[in-house]
RNA sequence: GGAGAGGUGGCCGAGUGGCUUAAGGCGCCGGUUUGCUAAACCGGUGUAUUGGGAAACCGAUACCGAGGGUUCGAAUCCCUCCCUCUCCGCCA
């Protein structure tokens, strides 16, 4: 959520925000809206005032005996208006409110502008895709003929877009999360957290995934929801929260299955597990100060990254432009690892700064270390550190060998009890 | 799910309709005293919105779990909901 403030005072730079997303202005009509409701809360004010005075006159006259009726008469003239006011104040604050939370965030300088994601820009790269010699097989093909993944049992007992993985592929994953929880908590500073995968409505709204992006999330029978990501659960943990300058920066990981309905999807990596229902992610959070953010963002990039490198998996960072940003972020570097059986980069780890924009909605702010009063709103970060279904699949397909069997990476065979190849079993 | 007890500022805790602009204490900040520390004493100490001001600041309004209601006036009375604790039942 935007500064309505911050609106108020830079009205052509708050279009000029808009249009770089590719949104009409909207300022106009913002103001115009703020404007009401705050004539309706200061003549709401001065009612409330003449009515607490009179109130207390009242009493003062009652105690000594006297007549307080003509004083009560007063009070109820203003009455009607008072109430009138009340609900109209409200109706008005809930009207900007509302508009606010449909608003993008304000993009960071450096993003480049562009209609999608054709205008990505490549930031660097790192590995080159090995020469396998043979035609490269896609994971789905691999999975299959080990008969370690299965689809048409997943699609008997809940539809497409969900996965069987058996006896070595279903610990490969395991040892996958294991590899990066560790990773990030042993070396880059992270907590681990068990976290929620249900959710009331607010923390969405805190994020951002509510309003406007309900049609992605599952929703269950009593108005909560499935998580679509760990962010939402990591993210709000400082939500209605001051916290101390002392305890920044805050970082904190979780290793979940995420949930989406992938709506607007259809047809679209339909085959294999890169688009599922349910998949799993380590999420990495990042609470700081706000002269602090922009630096981490370039941090939790490395962490992320880091992990491919553990993997000796080829990748390249992209900085996202200005048409395919997430809503809530004002800067985002993706992570896109090679599939060979794809023959190209695909994304596997998204990382945003937000800057102050979900804190605003979550109402999380911290108070300056060494300063007793006032509060500052806190920036928040979230990365996929990684999707271990997606990082399952580059190991699939890049570890592949000619006769269908599966290196196990250097890095994980501390987490396969030894197993230094997956072959078929049939 | 059943029965009971609760939810008040950073923390503890008083407060059953108007001398409460939420007592008192703890903590924290500043000051006095002091060779230093401690103690003692004095003063200060929330959040948000809104109005005024260039600003430091000054005024107003709201906030005692949340939302409604009664009243000239609600932390206090009424209704609904949420959460916590104890016991019982069920359960991984």
């Amino acid at each position: 959520m935007l500064d309505l403030k911050w609106i108020r005072e830079n009205p052509d730079a708050f279009d000029a925000a808009l249009k770089r997303r590719g949104g009409a202005p909207m300022s106009a009509s913002v103001l115009e809206m703020d404007k009401r409701h705050r004539d309706a809360i200061t003549e709401l004010q001065s009612l409330q005032n003449r009515r607490n005075e009179a109130s207390k006159q009242i009493g003062a006259v009652k105690s000594k005996g006297g007549d307080a009726a003509p004083i009560m008469a007063e009070v109820a003239t203003i009455k009607d208006r008072m109430t009138a006011l009340e609900v109209e104040e409200k109706k008005l604050g809930e009207e900007v409110r509302g508009v606010l939370l449909t608003i993008p965030n304000v993009l960071h300088k450096d993003v480049p502008d562009g209609k999608d994601e054709g205008a990505n820009v490549e930031v660097r790269k790192w590995g080159s895709p090995r020469q396998l010699g043979f035609p490269a097989k896609d994971h789905a093909d691999l999975g299959a003929s080990l008969g370690l993944m299965d689809f048409t049992q997943a699609a008997v007992m809940s539809g497409a877009r969900f996965v069987v993985l058996k006896g070595e592929l279903a610990r490969l994953e395991r040892a996958i999360a294991q590899l990066m929880l560790d990773t990030h908590t042993r070396e880059n500073g992270y907590t681990e957290m068990n976290v929620p995968l249900l959710v009331k409505p607010e923390a969405l709204y805190g994020t951002g995934q509510l309003p406007k992006f309900e049609e992605d999330l599952f929703k269950t029978t009593n108005g909560m929801y499935l998580i679509s990501t760990s962010e939402v659960t990591l993210t709000n943990l400082v939500a209605e929260r001051i916290v101390e300058g002392g305890e920044l920066p805050m970082r904190v990981t979780a290793f979940t299955p995420c949930f989406r309905s992938e709506a607007g999807a259809a047809g679209k990596d339909t085959k294999g597990m890169i688009r599922n229902h349910q998949f799993e992610k380590v999420e990495m959070v990042s609470i700081v100060a706000p002269e602090e953010s922009e630096g981490e963002l370039e941090r939790m990039t490395k962490c992320a990254t880091g992990i491919l490198e553990k993997l000796e998996l080829p990748y390249r960072v992209v900085a996202l432009c200005s048409g395919d940003i997430g809503f809530g972020s004002n800067r985002t570097y993706d992570i896109e690892v090679w599939l060979p059986g794809q023959n190209t980069y695909r994304e596997i780890s998204s990382c945003s700064n937000t800057g102050d924009f979900q804190a605003r909605r979550m109402n999380a702010r911290f108070r300056p270390a060494g300063e007793t009063k006032g509060t500052r709103f806190l920036h928040t970060l979230n990365g996929s550190g990684l999707a271990v279904g997606r990082t399952l699949v580059a190991i699939l397909e890049n570890y592949q060998e000619a006769d269908g069997s599966i290196r196990v990476p250097a890095a994980l065979k501390p987490y396969m009890g030894g197993i230094e190849v997956i072959s078929s079993k049939k």
